[in-house]
DNA sequence: CTAATGACCATTA
DNA sequence: ATAATGGCCATTA
C-alpha cells in the first residue's frame, strides 16, 4: 500500500472535464466549443486527449462530439458513445448528429 | 531538451 | 462521397 502510482491531473485536464460537467442531458458541445471555452480556440485535439483521461463516471464525456456533427472517439468505444446520446434523446442520422438543433450555447 | 502521440479541424485532391 | 495532408496543442516518452 505504497504511494498512488497514478498520475496527477493537469490544470488543463480539469478545466476540461469542469467545462464537460455543464453540458445538460439532451446537449451536444463540439471540441471547439470547449476549447473557446477555456479560451484555447485552436485546442480541439488537445481537449480531446483530455477528455480519453478523464477517471470520473460523473462527467458526460459522450456529450463532447465533432464539429461537422459526426459523433467522434470514446474510451469506452464509440458503440457505448452512440448508445448514451440516443438514451437522452439525442438524433444520430446516418452517423451524424444535427447540430443545430442539439448543440449548446450556440 | 526533442520527438512522438492523439476521442480534432479545415483544406485539398 | 472518401482519403490524404498539414496544422494545431497539451501531454508523454
Amino acid at each position: 500500500m505504497g504511494k498512488s502510482n497514478k498520475r496527477l491531473a493537469s490544470d488543463f485536464e480539469k478545466r476540461v472535464w469542469g467545462a464537460t460537467q455543464k453540458i445538460p442531458s439532451g446537449k451536444v458541445a463540439t471540441y471547439t466549443d470547449i476549447a473557446r471555452m477555456l479560451k484555447l480556440p485552436r485546442a480541439a485535439r488537445a481537449i480531446g486527449s483530455a477528455l480519453n483521461k478523464n477517471p470520473f463516471a460523473a462527467v458526460p464525456c459522450h456529450r463532447v462530439v465533432r464539429s461537422d456533427g459526426i459523433v467522434g472517439g470514446y474510451a469506452r468505444g464509440n458503440v457505448e458513445k452512440i448508445r448514451k446520446l440516443r438514451r437522452e434523446g439525442i438524433v444520430i442520422k446516418g452517423g451524424k448528429i444535427n447540430l443545430v438543433m442539439f448543440r449548446v450555447w450556440l
